[in-house]
DNA sequence: GCCAATCTTGAGCAATCGCTCAACAAAACG
DNA sequence: CGTTTTGTTGAGCGATTGCTCAAGATTGGC
């Protein structure tokens, strides 16, 4: 008995991601989504509460889909530092595709919002704070693998891994020549292939 | 003739600095600028021009100083390389400083501004262009100096150098130990000071 | 055809935004 | 003292902000 609703709301939900992942949070004003979305304002509010939770789902959702993405990448690679070392390779071509934002939407929000965004902000952390996890069982994996040397430590690693991403990702924000990204992308994936060492027999 | 100023521009300039480094330009609204300063609407009008220009001027000290504090480092080390690793570390203790915010104001505007700020964008580009200058000068006198091997590009470790400080302040932002950060300063000042070899004699 | 349930609309609210400008205040000059 | 020059004020402008809600539209069940 209930009429048929018009818009998908996954399909609303990802023209959001687009949107607020491409001009930020503050940039991104009603009339904006209301133009995306091509909902009035009651819509939206009926359907996402606020700006501020869809927002939040926006950021769920981004953080979702990369992490999916770098799940694909790992399982293409039996080695866990291949794996990493392709993942910082596919990022040097941020320039050469077409994305809202070359930059990470997580850490893009970690710089942006205030105390007055507070929960957003908060799971931005958390979201971040799961890929760097997800960072360091790889490298958990290597060092069991025995790819990595014995004094190696995952949880550093993991982090620097993490900071690698975030500045090649601002990086590629930047105007620069795609190949600039590329080589830069090239020296962090040699760094990690680097952590190699010979199996010993 | 005229009637005395009754606040100082630079020091007002250094309020404003200080505000829009912490909330970025579209959180910063101009009652908190009224605030900050101490100054009415016609007065920062009168003194800066607009917001836009006022975020501009302050972007522009906030880089001199920047630089400023870069060369400083430099200049305690004579080998370029432990120059570079010096900067490092003393970012890693960026949680135990009371500063506007750890991240860069170059990359927190770099990320946050759109075509309509469009020339404050440009204008936080060019800034990091000169501060990754630097950081190419300094693996220059490094090569010159033969601290690094023959096959090293100081234009691609400049880039590097640039983007792991993006990438530790960016980290440095989220609410993590200061250990944290310190160790991974740590990590990245040892991979500069690895490109190190033995002078040849 | 009518009702009940749900989705959608859009005028418009209160608050805030960046900003203007006529009036005023304070200093240096004669 | 009066004039000139310039810094400062603050009421308030037009535009935009995030958001509400009564009214209308569209469906399935009876």
């Amino acid at each position: 008995m209930p009429r048929a609703t018009l818009h998908n709301r996954q399909d609303s939900l990802e023209r959001a991601l687009h949107l607020f992942w491409q001009k930020g949070f503050h940039a991104t004003s009603l009339k904006d989504l209301e133009r995306v979305l091509d909902m009035r304002p009651g819509s939206i509010y009926a359907t996402f509460g606020s700006k501020d939770a869809l927002f939040q789902e926006a950021l769920e959702r981004y953080a979702r889909l990369a992490l999916v993405e770098l799940e694909r990448i790992m399982a293409e690679h039996p080695s866990p530092l291949s794996g990493l070392a392709a993942y910082l390779r596919k990022l040097g071509g941020l320039r050469d595709s077409e994305v809202p934002s070359r930059a990470c939407m997580l850490m893009k929000s970690l710089l942006e919002l205030g105390e007055r965004e507070q929960v957003a902000l908060s799971k931005a952390e958390t979201l971040l704070v799961a890929m760097e996890q997800r960072f360091v069982e790889r490298f958990e994996a290597a060092r069991d693998a025995q790819e990595l040397p014995a004094g190696a430590d995952p949880v550093r690693l993991g982090r620097r891994m993490q900071a690698e991403v975030m500045g090649l990702r601002a990086f590629a924000q930047r105007d620069v020549d795609s190949a600039a990204v590329h080589a830069l992308a090239e020296d962090m994936a040699d760094a990690i292939e680097a952590l190699r060492q010979d199996r010993p027999h």
